[in-house]
DNA sequence: GGTATATAGTTGTCTCGTTAACTATTAAGG
DNA sequence: CCTTAATAGTTAACGAGACAACTATATACC
């Protein structure tokens, strides 16, 4: 009534890629909303959940499974050790690396969001047949795989016709 | 073969906003990976685009168009201000306003970065069937619309069961 | 007309993401 | 062995998004 967004009127109009990337913009924002009562960002639940289900993972390792930078993976786990959500300890094996386990604290509040963010998750795509989600899944994979051929093509050529 | 990212193993499992936000992300690195030569970002390419439509909005609609905060969008224009590329001109109907521009040289710039843009965006989806294509943005936002209700239950009631 | 409210835009602070430079440790190859 | 290269992690700098506080102007209402 008040504002007319993006979301009222060009949706339809915009390209797909565009689409995807404003769905998970909002995605996010509201993602952000529901944790804040928790001082959680969903940036900060991701490792956390990760270390949840395997303890004792590198840095390295987490940030593979969560698509996450070591520089960007190193301040976000120091912000949750500061919260003293998780801690590091030394890994005899490779003095290079640290081993990271959730604290007490860190596991009930993961055990906690984790049911808030699933039922979320959950309610968000609510309404969506079984057919849809499965060629939604389908189609974002083969965007997937889209990239990463450009992505390929670019750096080895520019942007050759055929092959 | 390298790193075993969770683009190899883990895609099939992922509940379906986290693989929307993945390959939104995915679309975002490497759309900044093409746009770096020209030193333009995606984000501050996005209101450039729109002002290249339509000349004179005020920030506000532009930042309606493109899903921008008045405080981030300042900022984004003050950058694209300092590269010459856009001119905010006062607006005497509404002294609290002012007028985006663009300069010649952004004229050109957008002109010659949509091209790039729009065949980046096409191979993206090349390989979708146009009813995937259909079920893609229809699903998107009947996903967005379960956002929004989502986020008016939570903000009116404590997530109330049945109404 | 004058006060109250709403709106446009800016600025500060924090989190997140990326790149590049750097340290420490480990692995490889002569 | 010892030099070289690779890897794990940290730090700094910058763009970007979010929120809160603030200024200036415009609108509403009494």
């Amino acid at each position: 009534m008040s504002n007319p967004t993006r979301s009222d009127q060009s949706l339809d109009e915009n390209p797909l890629p565009r689409l995807i990337y404003f769905t998970a913009q909002d995605f996010r924002k509201l993602a952000e909303k529901i944790l804040k009562p928790y001082d959680l960002t969903l940036e900060q639940f991701h490792p956390l959940k990760i270390i949840s289900t395997t303890h004792g993972l590198t840095q390295r390792q987490i940030g593979d499974e969560c698509n996450k930078s070591a520089a960007n993976l190193t301040r976000i786990l120091d912000r949750l050790q500061n919260k003293t959500l998780i801690e590091r300890r030394n890994n005899p094996a490779d003095r290079r690396t640290s081993l990271v386990f959730l604290t007490p604290h860190g596991e009930s509040l993961v055990k906690e969001v984790t049911e808030i963010l699933d039922s979320f998750a959950e309610k968000s795509t609510q309404g969506l047949t079984i057919k849809d989600q499965q060629i939604l899944r389908r189609t974002l994979e083969k965007i997937t795989t889209n990239l990463q051929q450009i992505e390929l093509n670019n750096f080895n050529q520019n942007t050759p016709e055929e092959r």
